[in-house]
DNA sequence: GAATCTGTCTACCATTTGGTAAGTGAGCAT
DNA sequence: ATGCTCACTTACCAAATGGTAGACAGATTC
């Protein structure tokens, strides 16, 4: 249990190589070095966390050494922050985008869900790294969540709204914040339960499990049309 | 990323010093060494986890030098293994007797999340096992959920005849068991999302998510008296 | 052409890790 | 008293870990 404090990338990379590509797609490709330092990273700490991760076998598989990540982060915890940063960046940009176009009620809950489900197509890492983060705790997880606080702001804001407005059941807005979560983060990060219950974890298994949380969270939320918003119950 | 393979405990502790006490509750106290060992591993496994957790600082922490550790138990898998043979085994025994009470429909699926409830309350580390077990894949993963199968079983089997009665919507029933295993699991152990939503876990916040989890579930399964039965909407 | 900067590497190092080997002392049965 | 088992310890060890120091090749700049 090392250190895992402040340290802020005062190498070559302050935050990102050159160009700060920052929210760069698959597999690493023609990436700056310390953007595929930071790929490599992202997934291996989201698939075998970061203390299974050594520096040694991160730089391995990118075919460098120990040494040269030392060259573009000062430590592992900074390599741990930057990709916090990348990826917290990229999520809350992915979340914008299907914020940007959504409506309101159920519509809004739709589409934030729908646009979790396709990022856990396109890039399972993010989801995983943000489980990682949270467990591993203070400072990594506070990081992550205050720079993912605008977006929890509004969500609880938005919830608030719909419950005043009587289309929504009404809650505590960041209990049920954190229900929503856990449960979309669930449905798509717990591969092993999955797998325990007989459900392999495939595209096709993805896509049952977004139309079933949907469906789950609507009933769960949605106050039907004439049905009467009661105060708690 | 060691082996963490099979071992099965061939030393002296056969699965558990004499007695094979299963449920020791708090603090280690009168315990045979073998059960204060596991008991300081689960704490350990569950806060810090697993690759976290050293063999010499379980050992320090128990007034032990890390050889005695290995005398009891083979290898550091070994301890591992042991933890969570003796934590599914408390684990369904407590939902086992919270089921032997209960009704059915709602009032059963009630008393479940009750009792997962009153668990994060009295072995908060019980469950943070299970949510680090399910991260570190198999073997050690396979091994808690095929010993927790047969409440998996007896649960799907549930709520598959409630929809079929028409007392609870109709949904995939294994996925369902995921978005509930994932709802009362996260809002149990997400400590850190919880304080970044500003909502210290405190006991009496434990009362309220349990409160809030209740009703969220009980809007999202329950089929109301007068509501039709809709196929799948 | 000399100096500097960049990105990477080789060579180390102290510490920690899980694990082995070989005792040691207490209790107990013969 | 002797031998034996039990519980635990000291003494090691090889491998891996994060990290430092310094060299080296290729550009770029002066």
């Amino acid at each position: 249990m090392p250190g895992r404090s402040s340290a802020d990338a005062g190498g070559p990379a302050g935050g990102a190589g050159a160009p700060a590509v920052i929210g760069a797609g698959g597999v690493a490709a023609g990436l700056s070095t310390s953007d595929r330092i930071l790929s490599a990273a992202l997934a291996s700490f989201a698939t075998r966390g970061y203390d299974a991760t050594s520096l040694d076998a991160l730089a391995k598989g990118l075919e460098l050494t120990k040494q040269s990540i030392l060259y573009w982060f000062p430590s592992k915890d900074a390599v741990l922050e930057a990709v916090i940063a990348w990826s917290a960046a990229d999520l809350s940009g992915a979340l914008e985008t299907a914020l940007r176009g959504a409506g309101t009620g159920w519509v809004r809950v739709e589409a934030v869900v729908r646009s979790v489900f396709r990022l856990a197509a396109r890039q399972p890492e993010l989801l995983g790294l943000l489980r990682e983060v949270s467990r591993l705790g203070p400072p990594a997880a506070t990081q992550m969540f205050v720079a993912l606080e605008p977006l929890v702001q509004r969500a609880s804001a938005f919830l608030e709204a719909e419950m005043d407005a009587g289309t929504m059941r009404r809650h505590d807005p960041r209990l049920l914040l954190l229900a929503i979560y856990s449960t979309v983060i669930g449905m798509v990060t717990e591969v092993e339960v999955l797998r325990a219950l007989g459900e392999e974890p495939t595209a096709r298994s993805l896509v049952r499990r977004r139309t079933d949380v949907l469906a789950l969270l609507r009933s769960a939320l949605v106050i039907a049309p004439g049905e009467q918003a009661r105060p708690q119950d």
